[in-house]
DNA sequence: TGTACATCAGTGAACGCGCGTTCACTGATGTAC
DNA sequence: TGTACATCAGTGAACGCGCGTTCACTGATGTAC
């Protein structure tokens, strides 16, 4: 059953958001292509037409943006998306969260082309935090950056590791007040 | 071939020890149980005489404290062990390192057997910090020991996973530069 | 605009490899006497 | 202390399931006329 060329494109953009949100939430390895596809809505032999193969799944999908989930805001200062992004509701919903966070340590292991799409994707986090940082000078207010950047993404690791919610919460808490932002 | 009782221990040491390198170095998932035992001196026959299933061995893997390797000195001083923690070294030695920083993200979405010792063991890593963080009470000790050990692990994660050397080396430069430790 | 047909996206059965796990066997250990 | 034998840690072949990948087929799309 061939099918429009609107729908194929449709089809393309659903097995990249299914992808984009297994691989989150269970890893890559834990998810089969056909869990992708049946997710997408369609049968797993499909998969090929519009993938090489498993890995450059991974790769698309992670090159892929997901689109805003649940009302998130747009950041418009950067200490209220820093709150949002160490509440609760980003740590529980784990398949529509930052790639950094879900996926940090497995994307530590992966392909370059995986590696080189979450470095520019870091990069402009860090130019993006940069404006809202303390400090004088240019530099200082990008070292603030990574070094919230990086708090932000540990604490989430962590909060999302431990089996303990009042610790759980405790570190978010701890990484919130922690962060160099005005 | 009975072996001595010894060398049975001997065995298992050396079988946890090659998992936690292992784990660490490629991941839960793509480090094989044959794998483990060969990298352990052994065939992957005997390996049930030992664990139950792989899952037991990873759940063991991660209590199974890694001696001290490459001469990193005891915790003298939260500010040097820091140091050493976010240095090239350990970002390059992913085998021996800090299970948070080289299987944070696996580890969350892992048995509850696993993520409970690793909750115990970054109990007493922020512990250990508490002594060594700056503030004037004990909570503000405590909030910024969590802070401190987040963004040594957000650093960490995001330094391996970069794919510009400069770059890593920034991120480690930046959080070494914001740690609140005296 | 309508009809005939070629194209090709998707289907689902099948393939084959890899890996966790099992098991009959081996031979050194260690105990009974 | 020495000998006979039971135990059992380790060996390596084999099993079977799951998953990535392939392929012959289907039938709707969309084009040629």
């Amino acid at each position: 059953m061939k099918v429009s060329r609107e729908q194929v494109v449709e089809n393309r953009r659903r097995i990249l958001d299914a992808a984009a949100q297994l691989f989150r939430e269970r890893g890559f390895e834990n998810v089969t292509v056909a869990e992708v596809m049946s997710a997408a809505g369609l049968t797993h032999g499909g998969f090929y037409g519009h993938f090489d193969s498993k890995e450059a799944l991974i790769n698309a999908a992670m090159a892929h943006e997901q689109p805003a989930r649940r009302g998130r805001p747009p950041l418009e200062e950067a200490a209220r998306y820093a709150d949002s992004y160490l509440g609760q509701q980003h740590r529980d919903n784990i398949g529509g969260s930052c790639p950094f966070s879900s996926l940090g340590t497995e994307v530590a292991r992966g392909s370059p082309e995986v590696r080189h799409t979450l470095t520019e994707s870091l990069r402009r986090w860090i130019d993006t935090f940069s404006t809202a940082s303390e400090g004088v000078t240019p530099q200082e207010h990008r070292q603030n950056a990574i070094a919230a950047v990086s708090a932000m993404v540990g604490g989430m690791v962590l909060a999302r590791l431990v089996d303990d919610n009042p610790l759980s919460e405790e570190i978010l808490a701890a990484v919130r007040a922690s962060l160099p932002l005005k």
